[in-house]
DNA sequence: GATGAATGAGTATTCATTCAT
DNA sequence: TATGAATGAATACTCATTCAT
């Protein structure tokens, strides 16, 4: 084995946990979709890793909830932590995907890094999966996405769309000049993911609930003011 | 149980992870000490949940870096789940307590906040233990945190003293009038969590070690510059 | 779990605590019997609770005598609360159904009456293991029979069959005409069951063996004569 | 140790469960009473172990009843098996000094029989502890009792006093010929006994409460009867 | 490909008992 | 006499993984 890999083998058609097979027919078909199969461990296997982290998550929960054997599991992917190497991969595709269907080059500079920002905030607000799959991943610190071949690959087209629209911006004299595109996204990340992974401490903190649709409707205004304040800030230092 | 409880009993001197005692002495010693024991288990508590998370730590882990027997902790906690409990708790109130050294009222409102960020900062920053226990608690649907009473009592100094700082400032004129301290404690809180909760997920993106002394002092000025930019921004929406 | 339930699912063919099955063989056979296995936990079960009641068995002991892994019995019998009820409902069914052995309508009413007597001696005495059960669980308050939904059910043959043994004798005038049927099998039981339950504190008491065959064999002639003395008592009240 | 010995020491004045002595103040008075604090764990322990069994029974449970240290358990009785040991002999104890209390001399032999038979019946009934103490001895096959040297000595009396009674009736040709002490003593108990020891399995099979009133003052006419229809049977074989 | 019976190593928790003070 | 901190052995239950069919 490498030192990194990939446990996407088979084109997995479309990330949404929708399963397009006929469900309830199957059990009687006699022979079975291999792919299929596969897709439904697969999309099974996200929701229980995100509901109950690593450790948290049970083999007979996935099987009950992809209605397959428990052989099936170690058939597919091998092990435990090749299916959530799998179940990682998949989730990070999903938000790169949704990054990279934006127009970074049409619009202008300003509205294509608001439209980031929302795009961001909205994906990590609207399903908490991800969050906490990432939470996740951090608190075993980060071992399995180390072994991910398709991870750091994911991450260069966003690089890529948020360095166009900083140096447009730039070009443009709207933007300071020594915005650095990692640091950028960084501190979109932060602040479009606090709100998510720390829900139920601030909660609890603040006895107020921050799933609310009014309270995410003005916290986004915020972050969208809070990034442009800054990256336009003729101040700049 | 009733709805809300704390599970801090007595009073513990020193809330930082050292353990100031003579630690390999005390078998041979002969002395018992309830107080010094608790501590110590307690000490021991919060470093093995913030490591390996609520379901991840081991008892006996505990047990053996505590250097106690079993049935300690289950003299003095009760069980896994009020130890938690209770080293939640202690966290928490080592960063409320800092918050509280600093002071609101004499230095210049804009400087006041920079010192409530880069504490902050460096307080998360120094020490990854307290981001890991809250991830781990969010995981958990905050459902330890819930339990406390002693949380969201922690929590009120720390926002009169946020919205101390803005009215000052507001009333001098170099703050924006409509900025919301919860809000404005949710931004600061993800600029300064996110790069090391999402330490290692980063890194596997970006390739990069996100911990680097380097790294960090540049972000903290980064941060710094973000939240001074927006709630000093002219345009103030 | 709802108010009463039965534990009894696969229907185990022969009641007794024999093992019909080669036994030691089945491990190098490779043969994968969930009936046979499932049986065999159940009488290794019954034997162990009879033995130690239900908070002195262990689990381990009761995989040893049914040689089977530790997790055969949570897969097949869920915990050992649920394995005690399989365990109590299926000795109550050993006697339940030889009671119904009898033919009650044939015979002479005072033979019949003698039968039963003599069947519940015999059972009772010759085999403590189910007397130790049924004390258990009064120690227990009944709180597991109290959740059996078969154990009810399957009285109710047993008091046809003493009412109808009643009501022949009476109207053939050799029975008394008040007797009530669930006093008499209280009386038959208390007569029947003091000398397996109290075996060893009457043995401290007496200084004698009250297992010894000849004390039981004068022990039967004596309590068939006290009911019968009883119900054909022409004096009857 | 010997092969029987007795764990009752000091003369235990009152084996009623009223502690005579001034409860509350104990506390605080310094000095304490090595007797009355000797009875007041026995009394707790008599009721802890015929609530809980001698396994089920704990310690802590008996500490926190009598109101004293752990400590004070292992110095007054050494060990949880001994103080098992003075529990069931005070037990014993209470029931034969009752039973002594009877007058067998004086009254019609029928009626000092009756009389017998009430007391035994009222007793067991009106207090199960007797009873469940008792059954939790034999489940443990009366290795306990064994140990014990005054259980068969208190038995003489009770023995002497129904061959007494048996010898008058038989004299006055009221009694069959043939009746045995100790068996009569044996039916007795069991009809006596029956209803208190397997309570709650009878109340399972029948569905009716076996300890109202109602039903206990019927079937104590009911056991006398049985008792004495067989007794004074003319056709006695 | 698919099934589910079987395994074994682990894990929180309990509890009688000891012992320093 | 009395206290309660400390110990260690035991015990019910869980869970990823294997394997015969």
């Amino acid at each position: 084995m490498k030192a990194t890999r990939s446990a996407a083998a088979p084109p997995e058609e479309g990330h949404t946990a929708s399963s397009p097979a006929p469900a309830k027919s199957r059990r009687t078909a006699g022979k079975r979709n291999a792919v299929a199969t596969r897709q439904r461990i697969l999309e099974a296997a996200m929701a229980e890793f995100a509901e109950h982290g690593f450790s948290g998550s049970r083999i007979d929960r996935i099987c009950a909830a992809a209605d397959v054997n428990v052989g099936m599991i170690y058939h597919y992917f091998g092990n435990k932590n090749d299916l959530y190497l799998a179940a990682l991969e998949s989730s990070y595709k999903i938000i790169r995907d949704r990054e990279q269907s934006l127009d970074v080059n049409d619009a202008d500079p300003l509205l294509a890094l608001r439209a980031l920002i929302e795009l961001t905030f909205d994906f990590l607000s609207t399903d908490p999966h991800f969050v906490r799959l990432i939470m996740n991943e951090n608190l075993m610190m980060g071992r399995t996405a180390q072994r991910s071949a398709t991870i750091p690959h994911m991450t260069r087209p966003l690089l890529d769309s948020l360095r166009t629209i900083l140096k447009r911006g730039q070009k443009e004299k709207v933007f300071q000049k020594n915005i650095d595109a990692e640091n950028l996204y960084v501190s979109i990340l932060g602040l479009c993911f606090i709100h998510v992974s720390n829900r139920h401490t601030l909660s609890s903190m603040f006895q107020r609930d921050f799933a609310e649709p009014d309270w995410l409707a003005q916290r986004r205004l915020i972050v969208v003011d809070v990034v442009t304040s800054y990256i336009t800030d003729k101040a700049g230092k």
